[in-house]
DNA sequence: GTAAATCTTGACCAACTGATCAGTAATGCT
DNA sequence: AGCATTACTGATCAGTTGGTCAAGATTTAC
């Protein structure tokens, strides 16, 4: 009469928890840079310093890894996206949403490169994710800043292009940083670049 | 005394030069999606309809089909951008950049796509390139815009950002297709994508 | 035509891949 | 303490990988 039988289906011990998210750490960090197929799991054990079973009797196969670790950061990602507030004022919501992505692309690249490597590779496990969920909250949005645009908040522009843009440019510094570094021979200034693309992106859209 | 003797170290067979255009060309399109690691020679070999031992005898491994790749790309890829003209009207320079960037993510994306999976693999092929002769071509077009900007003929803008920022948005629509196609439900309008792009990335450079 | 050079292939190899499994160690629970 | 569950391991397997090689087919040059 303890603990049991509530949350039924997923009981998971300290140890499971613990040891589940050690891999799905690891995982990120190699999916990132090799994508699934360029990925072994020996090199997701290494890094979690198991042995390649061990990985196996958490995760039943390199697809239950990877679809995991997917699930699990798509769930932050649109976050920022969604926090846009149509009652807000718009340069300073879409400010704000251009700050919290650099923010992101410098102190957290890993689930960006994972879903561009993700996408580059044609998709097969986020297609369906795309085509439905992710097309109604970016359409839901485009609408939103249409109404900006209608009220002559801002200028026009296509609202679907324009986030595409503050997506690539954003996440560029994420997915690109190491060319940045080397180009800049060193890290970039993040509040400058912050600054830079902000004024880029949104400069145009200024009445 | 025909053509004998000239170009002597490259004396390549006539089934050679198609042979080894075909591999490439084959190889670009595994390796654009699935990047070195996760790429076989056998996929590249099925699809030049060709047997594996003879694709090793026009390269001699696999690291030399891509690096062979990587190269031929490198070509022709910083073409347009050479091509910005110091002398030139500043925005249309910028507009027939981008136009002509557009048109090469829509139109062959494979490269786009090939340098950005190396790049987010941490770059093991291109670093000295990058941190030489690209940082090289880099800064003096950087060189170039803030000339623009110290004659007031565009506004200040940090240049290096200004040109990852073009860099990153254009690209998107090489690396992101699949991503964009989802969304819209079809393939983007080209004419339209260029246009937002163009007015999102170059208005706020108008004095 | 024919001989030399080029081209192509099937068979093969060692290393690595994802995955399984029987058995062992550690842990949790009473 | 003692027992059941959980956690972990080495050995192992079948399939795939990059790469080699000797032998045969084809093209080229004269």
């Amino acid at each position: 009469m303890t603990t049991t039988e509530i949350d039924s289906p997923p009981k998971k011990t300290r140890i499971q928890q613990r040891r589940e998210k050690l891999v799905l750490d690891c995982a990120l960090d190699v999916f990132a840079s090799f994508g699934f197929h360029g990925s072994t799991i020996d090199q997701i054990a290494a890094k979690a310093d198991l042995s390649k079973p061990n990985v196996l009797y958490y995760f039943k196969s390199k697809e239950h890894i990877y679809t995991s670790l997917l699930e699990r950061t798509l769930e932050g990602w649109l976050d920022p996206f969604l926090a846009i507030d149509p009652a807000g004022e718009p340069l300073s919501e879409l400010t704000n949403y251009i700050s919290k992505k650099m923010d992101l692309s410098f102190e957290n690249p890993l689930p960006s490169k994972l879903f561009a490597i993700e996408v580059m590779s044609g998709a097969p496990h986020l297609m369906e994710t795309m085509k439905t969920s992710l097309r109604a909250v970016v359409d839901e949005k485009a609408a939103v800043f249409q109404g900006w645009m209608d009220q002559n908040l801002i200028k026009q522009i296509d609202p679907h292009h324009l986030i595409f843009s503050i997506w690539s440019v954003t996440q560029h510094y994420a997915d690109f940083a190491i060319q940045i570094e080397c180009i800049f021979g060193k890290p970039p200034n993040r509040a400058l670049a912050k600054e830079a693309v902000t004024e880029i992106l949104l400069g145009s859209l200024k009445v």
